[in-house]
DNA sequence: CAGTCGCGAATTTGATCATATCCTGAAACC
DNA sequence: GGTTTCAGGATATGATCAAATTCGCGACTG
């Protein structure tokens, strides 16, 4: 009980266990997964220091993961940078993501728990209000939460562990088109997977989850033939 | 003049500029995917620093980025080692290399050229070779490089990246099983894979290269039931 | 004369190391 | 038994060095 006995003035930062390389991860983790980096934009060390407030050596092993992930991209010449997909490879991550997303939710599904569900309805209404209102970071988080609150389920965790770089890669073009043209013409099918999941139907909840990967992809392919086509900003702090 | 461009001692790794953490991180890769460490031993900063002769820094960031391939084990005490392998986590494996492998294969298949070929027969020649003399450092080395041979040109740099990932999960449960029985007992589908190459048959590759797959992955689970119950020697220095 | 091309200095950025601090687990001690 | 101490190891900092890019200046060319 007396735990947080030297720490009389600041308990709000007491639990100090997580360590400072972890936090700028997922720091820099979510601004490549929900847009704030877009695809070429150049990345330094320095810069990070700075923005992020944190050291240098956190900073570089925080890149260091993210770049194994498939998230960042080490140039020649040793400098680092937001990735930009090529046709090809989005066809990969077309094919991967439709290989294992499904089949991450064809075994969630009979675990699923009715409050299991009930967060997910609730997820999904908030991804509604974020379309509704034009709120695209909203829109992005919603969505994630969405579909990795079903994987989570699964039990699979290095199935889940490679869908997360799938969805870091992914990541910066999905902000790139949401930006040009917001959430409008962004259906999903979050609905038929939620009457699947209710109804227990795993193959059910399989093909909706996969007719939304493919409908996000598609919404990629099409609008974002010109991505990689149009001049790319690589200032650092550029902002979106 | 007074730059010393070449190092007076070396002067034939004067165009190279690898960074130690690069070499140190090809190193680590290479313990874990050829069987030098097994799985759940122990890994400390310091005790590689102190065997690969490198600094601190360059071995942190390269466990954080085996660490990110599932290649190393966080736990919780901040420490590190190889992951051991559950039976669930063992299908997730064979799911996904199913899954992936014979899709590059099936998309390496087209661009192989007679010259891709003749290596391949090469390798595999020194494969047989390996499992005749009951050589499994040879027998890991060759079977990894006839694979990826083939994968490397499928020109799907996502998908590689998330097979190579599988088979740094893969590899020290591989070891434990050929150390455990030889080179004995290791038939594979090569001369199936090679015979497909040759009459360009994409299909035909990809069913061998499954096969194989399937082949190796019953070898690890059927004796490997073992893996998971026997003692783990967590030692860090463990001669195998 | 103007434009540009090259070359070297200055600046930015990355790589590495030595050191200091902090955590964790466990042995030792009351 | 519970607390204290201690050693091994992980974390983080800042300095220092090296590589690369940028920039500026001058000469050469059209």
């Amino acid at each position: 009980m007396e735990k947080p006995r030297e720490t009389p003035e600041a308990p709000r930062e007491a639990p100090r266990k997580v360590p400072s390389h972890e936090v700028t991860y997922c720091r820099l983790r979510d601004m490549i997964l929900f847009g704030q980096l877009a695809p070429g934009q150049a990345v330094t060390i320095q810069g990070l220091t700075a923005t992020l407030g944190a050291g240098m050596t956190p900073v570089r092993e925080a890149i260091r993961r993210l770049t194994a992930e498939g998230a960042l991209d080490l140039q020649d010449n040793r400098r680092v940078s937001v990735p930009v997909l090529t046709a090809g490879q989005m066809d990969e991550l077309a094919f991967a993501r439709l290989t294992l997303e499904p089949r991450l939710a064809e075994l969630a599904c009979p675990r699923m728990t009715g409050t299991d569900i009930a967060a997910l309805e609730q997820i999904d209404a908030e991804v509604n209000a974020a379309i509704r209102t034009g709120d695209v970071a909203r829109y992005l988080h919603g969505n994630y939460r969405f579909h990795f609150a079903i994987y989570d389920r699964a039990g699979a965790p290095i199935l889940l562990a490679i869908v997360q770089s799938l969805w870091l890669r992914f990541g910066p073009s999905l902000r790139v088109v949401c930006g040009r043209q917001g959430t409008s013409n962004l259906p999903d099918r979050h609905e038929e997977a939620l009457a699947a999941m209710r109804a227990g139907d795993a193959p059910a909840l399989a093909d909706a989850i996969a007719e939304d990967i493919r409908q996000g992809i598609s919404q990629v392919t099409l609008q974002g033939a010109s991505v990689t086509a149009a001049p790319v900003d690589r200032r650092q702090d550029a902002e979106i």
